[in-house]
DNA sequence: TTTTGAGTTGTTCGA
DNA sequence: GTCGAACAACTCAAA
């Protein structure tokens, strides 16, 4: 019996261009496809358990559609780098496979398991799979890394991108005798209670669910993207981060489905532009993590340090139930805990109000986003707060604080976002939708309203709250 | 080495 | 209601 090509998938839950597998099916070794679930190798980053719900029904989709081809998904618990030890040297295996990860204990994890392998004779081979650009390549002409978006975006657009490897028609599985998990008994879902009810509705895990997203993207919201994906109430962006963070679709597929849309009907050209560029800021985040390795946990500016937060535990409770107070601040927080996804520029304005109104240390909002989103990405949920906060690499300028009532007013319009997910002001009309505290006595009766008792009063006032950030942020060392 | 132009997403104030 | 300026100074990237 020839000797197995392990493949192990970790954040590439695809079959279609996944250049691990393409290159594992080339060496004409039978296969041995693996996904291991490490609680054990200590991690902060443990994967939080909104994700832990979307990793299951993905997993779940893989299998299918591993099996739907004649191989098989073997599921193993425990520290990842002895159980792929065990396995290989159980299977016999002659090579293993698998698709970069750039997280830092990842990156520490595959190098150490390279090393070993290659000591005991076996061949590992790693691919660029996430990406659109490994974080390597694209450097300045003084060969750093780049801190800008903007010219890290030209020189990624001038730099050749892999093209996307065919799905494979049939996936030749290793006939030898391996046991693997129930993928029930790794409890990944949630109960008692069961707080991801609703995730069903909204989310379709998989490959084949990240293909539908994007084709009904293409289809019907990409040619108002550029304006659309600012509008809260509006199903006007993407909504495929979630199957991006879990590899069931590439940004180098996505880009080419953006070009053949193109080619069809060339004044989508705007929405393309916009969307690839928010591919950029994917990638552009994935960079800042792999040079910086501790961007989740130290300010990139180091004069940060020094800022005056606040401990305000009943302030970051009321933030993270959505209870501030203030209604789109509130429908934000509610639908990310209710669908495990928050809008994009929802995301802005919340972690702005906890950051700059209450000054509570983006960490404490990193770590809550880490837990309830679906797609919780190291890079992306570090790198974002860190620019909203003013710390990070290319950040909003200090005196950048959103004004909760004016965005509210300005990307929800109609109110539609702050009546679904807020909907105890279902009732007040626009002009008072966003700010309930401003409603004459009797647009509240009303409306049914009764303030301090069927809806929160604001916890922060919002001039006394801009004031006390601004002064904090000039109070900080220079440089 | 020095210089120069530019830098995701905003708010407020006063004319 | 609308519009432009101020809010600071710094760092980055390339010439």
């Amino acid at each position: 019996m020839t000797s197995p090509a392990i493949v192990w998938l970790r954040q590439d839950l695809r079959i279609a261009d996944n250049p691990a597998l393409a290159a594992a099916l080339a060496t004409k070794r039978p296969l041995l496809l693996i996904y291991i679930l490490d609680e054990e190798t200590p991690n902060k980053w443990r994967i939080g358990e909104a994700s832990r719900w979307w990793l299951h029904h993905s997993l779940q989709a893989l299998t299918r559609d591993i099996k739907a081809k004649g191989g098989d998904l073997i599921l193993r618990r425990g520290g990842a780098e002895l159980v792929l030890l065990d396995l290989a040297r159980e299977a016999g295996a002659g090579a293993v496979f698998w698709n970069r990860c750039y997280e830092p204990h990842a990156v520490a994890r595959d190098k150490a398991l390279k090393h070993t392998l290659t000591n005991q004779g076996v061949e590992v081979t790693s691919c660029s799979a996430a990406l659109m650009h490994e974080p390597w390549a694209v450097k300045t002409k003084s060969g750093d890394p780049f801190k800008v978006f903007t010219p890290f975006w030209r020189a990624c657009l001038q730099t050749e991108m892999r093209a996307p490897t065919p799905a494979p028609k049939r996936l030749s599985n290793w006939s030898g005798a391996i046991a693997s998990d129930n993928l029930e008994d790794w409890n990944l879902l949630p109960t008692r209670p069961n707080w991801a009810a609703q995730f069903d509705a909204v989310w379709t895990p998989g490959e084949a669910g990240a293909k539908r997203a994007l084709d009904a993207f293409v289809a019907e919201r990409l040619q108002h993207y550029a304006g659309a994906r600012d509008q809260m109430g509006v199903e006007g962006t993407s909504r495929l981060s979630p199957h991006l963070h879990f590899g069931e679709i590439s940004p180098v597929q996505i880009r080419r489905a953006l070009e053949i849309a193109l080619i069809h009907d060339p004044s989508l050209q705007g929405g393309v532009d916009k969307f690839l560029s928010e591919l950029g800021w994917r990638d552009f985040s994935t960079n800042l993590l792999f040079h910086w390795p501790a961007l989740p946990e130290a300010n990139w500016r180091a004069q940060f340090d020094a800022f005056p937060w606040r401990e305000d535990k009943a302030g970051f409770k009321a933030w993270a139930k959505g209870q501030t107070g203030y209604p789109v601040v509130d429908a934000a927080m509610r639908e990310l805990w209710a669908t495990g996804y928050m809008h994009n520029r929802a995301r802005m304005i919340a972690a702005s109000f906890l950051i700059k109104h209450l000054l509570i240390d983006w960490r404490r909002g990193e770590e809550w986003f880490w837990d309830t989103l679906v797609d919780a990405d190291l890079a992306s949920n570090a790198a974002s707060w860190q620019w909203v906060a003013g710390s990070g690499a290319d950040a909003s300028p200090y005196f950048r604080i959103f004004n909760p009532v004016t965005q509210g007013e300005r990307y929800d319009a109609d109110g539609a976002y702050v009546r679904r997910w807020v909907p105890e002001l279902a009732g007040l009309g626009n002009e008072f939708v966003h700010q309930p505290w401003a409603a004459p006595a009797a647009a509240l009766a009303d409306a049914g309203v009764k303030l301090g008792a069927t809806y929160p009063e604001p916890i922060a006032d919002h001039a006394l709250a801009r004031a006390r950030a601004l002064s904090a942020f000039v109070g900080l060392p220079k440089s």
